[in-house]
DNA sequence: GAAGTGGATATACC
DNA sequence: ACTGGTATATCCACTTC
């Protein structure tokens, strides 16, 4: 039976039938069913031939690779067809064979039949089946499609693949045609586990929370009274096969959570092979499965798997103001909304009602979760559209791989071949060669500023590789006569005028993004702000790109010409102003401030204008804002104007606080709290009488012991194995202490100490830290020197006050003297 | 054993 | 291993006198 029917991609997945690869792919129709389309294509990859091969040598060639029959582990198989095409590879015009394969993964082993002279490179054979069916049928996921196609009814076509699987419909694909409608609303299913011990599968899961659309519920076995939205089951088998059912039960397109790729998903797997319960969340009755190196993925057949966490660690952390990505951080971030204050103990040590808010804690979590999803799912849906892979995957990739999809899915239009991956020796070689030059910072003179603006390069690294036209395949080994060029490392560096598909695909992302910014201006809306944000990143990682090392695109030269290029940019930019009769303070990469020197607003937005009009290519500069006043400090020493520090406060009153100790969050609360204060009081008087008395005041408390020991505590995240720590720092000491009293503690984990007034005269710091919970006085000598002091000395010494000779702090070198 | 210096480490900026 | 380089600051580890 045949039939037409509106479909959207969402998971993908394939299988081998006879031989053949075929996609299969989960998604919804316009009525919300749930259907699985069937559908195969050709795959293929490329013989480019050498230069100069003739019309009969080329036939020949292609006879003998027609010839070539495998017997690859057992599986018979040949080239099914040879065809000649003029491409394009790195820019330059190619002759190439395509070689047509039975299924992708023998192409691996065809190509290493291609040793022929004839035959200059082999590409295209490292790119996955789901990537190349994206390429070749263009159904990309999350976009809606009209389908024709046979539907299968418990057929055996296919091995009766449609029989297990549990979906409305499935469908064997004829054609396909793209539809312009846009909406797309999937059920969202959020869960979160609670167990006695974080260690995969050592405590028992107590509690399992689950949040859908007008859907709450806590499955346990811990029996307690009755509860609306609690479900007591018998033991901690029936809540992991309870929690199955109503998996399928509610039988959502996405399954969220936070960490619930390293924590929630393996837990369960984990505890459920105790008992012997199949963990069949799959469409098909499959368990999840797990993949990937170093973080572990977990996948479930049909059903999208979004681990949070991973998403909004690449496509938010750098603008977010959250120190950790904690839960609890990012719901107030995203949500204004926390977590339920619970005290975890283990479940033998709690009692009574405090079960009661054990279960709303649980909740609550899977109720962050689902909002959190309803947030982000915009820039996910976004993502997905813009770098045209599986959602599942576009959620887990890092930038740098959302660049390289990106690329993939458009050479097309350039008629370009993909280059390859590179190879362990090259990754090996290309991470083995020194760092080059980047970024220009301009060395600040310490003071307090009045009326000042910055400018900023827009996209600058990207308008740079677009206007120079930098890439790999523009690249020039040897110079030619009209070419851009500058120097790197003492060496002159060339890149063609002609453009290339880099720069081309990135002057589109560029340009889309100031499309949709200045929509998203005339009127916002989240998928506008999504799409905008997109592209942003998209432009921003492209440099970065192109000098990481395990980048297809790989090249150094650009990567460098790039930064190059910026320098000379913001420089020039620089000179100009300071020629304007403006004065410049302090620059870093691509933007820098200076102070109008009576000049008016107008006169600098004039100036701009002028500025612009003079610049190459897309290079733009656009003013950041006016700022009422800065402050620009010394290093430690005294001896330079510090970079890459600074606070400014515009017109109506907001800070901009940059590099300061109060941004960081290696320096205790009360030191970042009270350099903050000291910065407002001077940034909103312009002089620095109110906070003299202010740190006057904070040094007597610490001294009196009045400040709450919360406070001084220190955190610092452990970043590899303590064994492999070299010098041994607090934190590393305190980090030790965990261990020793089995405190849950992992790389990544942010530890948390104070430093403590100890009997006898301790040398070293790290001989004095107890961890945040331990008993203990603070050191007051240590905080008053080595936190309170030098996070506001400096901002002192702009107005020439030694703050420490002012508060007797620096001789005085015991306990006595206070 | 104090003082000075370089290395290891963490975090921030763009 | 999962974009790049530039920069500050702390504390330890080691050397020197």
């Amino acid at each position: 039976m045949s039939m037409k029917l509106e479909f959207n991609p969402i998971d993908y997945d394939y299988f081998d039938f006879e031989g053949r690869n075929y996609a299969k792919i989960i998604g919804r129709d316009n009525n919300g069913k749930r259907v699985c389309i069937i559908d195969s294509c050709e795959v293929y990859f490329w013989a480019i031939l050498k230069e100069g091969l003739n019309q009969k040598e080329i036939e020949k060639l292609q006879k003998k690779i027609e010839d070539i029959q495998l017997d690859v582990k057992g599986r018979k198989t040949k080239v099914e067809k040879t065809e000649v095409h003029n491409k394009k590879f790195l820019g330059k015009d190619v002759k190439a064979i395509k070689i047509f394969a039975t299924n992708y993964k023998d192409m691996h082993d065809i190509a290493g039949e291609l040793g022929m002279p004839e035959i200059e490179k082999r590409r295209g054979y490292d790119i996955g089946f789901i990537s190349h069916y994206i390429i070749e049928k263009k159904l990309n996921p999350l976009q809606w499609y009209e389908i024709d196609g046979e539907v299968l009814n418990n057929s055996l076509e296919f091995g009766g693949i449609d029989s297990v699987l549990e979906v409305d419909s499935c469908i064997k694909v004829d054609s396909i045609k793209k539809l312009e409608k846009q909406n797309l609303s999937p059920k969202i299913l959020a869960f979160d586990i609670e167990a006695d011990e974080l260690k995969i599968g050592e405590g028992e899961i107590l509690m399992i929370s689950l949040v859908s659309e007008n859907f709450k519920k806590v499955l346990t076995w811990k029996k307690h009274k009755d509860l609306p939205n609690v479900e007591y089951v018998k033991d901690e088998a029936e809540l992991i096969e309870k929690f199955v059912h109503y998996v399928k039960k509610i039988s959502p397109d996405f399954l969220t959570g936070y960490f619930t790729d390293g924590f929630d998903i393996p837990y369960l797997k984990a505890r459920a092979e105790k008992y012997k319960i199949k963990l069949s969340l799959g469409l098909d009755g499959s368990q999840p499965k797990f993949s990937r190196g170093i973080t572990t993925t977990a996948r479930i057949d049909g059903i999208v798997h979004i681990d949070l966490f991973r998403f909004i660690e690449t496509a938010y952390s750098q603008y977010m103001s959250s120190e950790t990505l904690s839960l609890n951080e990012v719901s107030h971030e995203f949500l204004g909304e926390s977590k339920k204050e619970h005290e975890h103990r283990h479940s033998s040590k709690i009692n009574g009602d405090e079960w009661t808010s054990y279960f709303e804690y649980n909740l609550q979590d899977s109720v962050l979760a689902y909002k959190i999803f309803e947030k982000i799912w915009p820039d996910l849906l976004e993502f997905t559209r813009i770098m045209q892979e599986p959602v599942f995957d576009v959620s887990r990739n890092g930038m740098s791989t959302n660049v390289e999809d990106y690329i993939i899915h458009n050479l097309q239009k350039f008629n370009e071949i993909p280059e390859k991956r590179p190879t362990y020796d090259e990754i090996g070689e290309r991470r083995g060669r020194g760092k080059y030059e980047g970024a220009f910072v301009l060395e600040p003179k310490a003071g307090l500023y009045e009326n000042l603006a910055i400018f900023d390069f827009t996209s600058s690294y990207g308008s740079v590789i677009v206007t120079y036209n930098l890439s790999k395949s523009t690249f020039l080994e040897e110079p030619e006569k009209d070419s851009y060029s500058t120097e790197v490392a003492g060496k002159k560096v060339y890149f063609s005028k002609k453009p290339g598909f880099f720069p081309k695909m990135l002057e589109e992302v560029i340009e889309k993004r100031r499309q949709y910014k200045e929509e998203l201006k005339n009127k916002p809306d989240a998928i506008k702000k999504a799409r905008s944000n997109a592209f942003k990143l998209l432009a921003n990682a492209s440099y970065g790109y192109l000098g990481f090392f395990g980048a297809r695109y790989y090249c150094e030269e650009a990567a460098a010409a790039t930064a190059s290029f910026a320098r000379q940019a913001v420089k020039e930019a620089i000179e100009k102003t300071n020629k304007a009769g403006f004065g410049v303070i302090y620059a870093d990469t691509d933007g820098f401030a200076f102070s109008l020197n009576e000049k008016t607003k107008k006169q600098t937005e004039d100036f701009l204008k002028k500025l612009n009009s003079e610049l190459p290519g897309i290079m733009e500069l656009e003013l950041e804002e006016f700022y009422k006043r800065g402050i620009w400090v010394t290093t430690r020493t005294g001896e330079f104007g510090a970079k890459k520090k600074y606070a400014l406060v515009n017109e109506s009153g907001k800070l901009k606080i940059r590099g300061f100790e109060t941004v960081r969050r290696d320096w205790c609360a009360l030191a970042r709290n009270t350099q903050s204060r000291i910065l407002k009081m001077i940034l909103e008087d312009g002089n620095e009488t109110k906070s003299f008395e202010y740190i006057k005041k904070i040094v007597k408390e610490v001294k009196e012991r009045k400040v709450n020991l919360k406070e001084m505590t220190i955190k610092t995240q452990l970043k590899k194995p303590i064994s492999e720590y070299k010098s041994i720092t607090p934190h590393v000491v305190a980090a030790k202490r965990m261990i020793e009293r089995e405190i849950p503690m992992d790389i990544g984990v942010v530890i948390e100490y104070y430093i403590s007034e100890t009997k006898e005269k301790k040398k070293l710091v790290r001989e004095k830290v107890k961890l945040a919970d331990e008993k203990g006085e603070y050191d007051i000598e240590y905080y008053l020197k080595h936190q309170i002091l030098p996070a506001v000395e400096n901002i002192f010494q702009v107005f020439g006050i030694d703050i420490n000779a002012v508060l007797e702090t620096k001789k005085q070198k015991t306990l006595g003297d206070f």
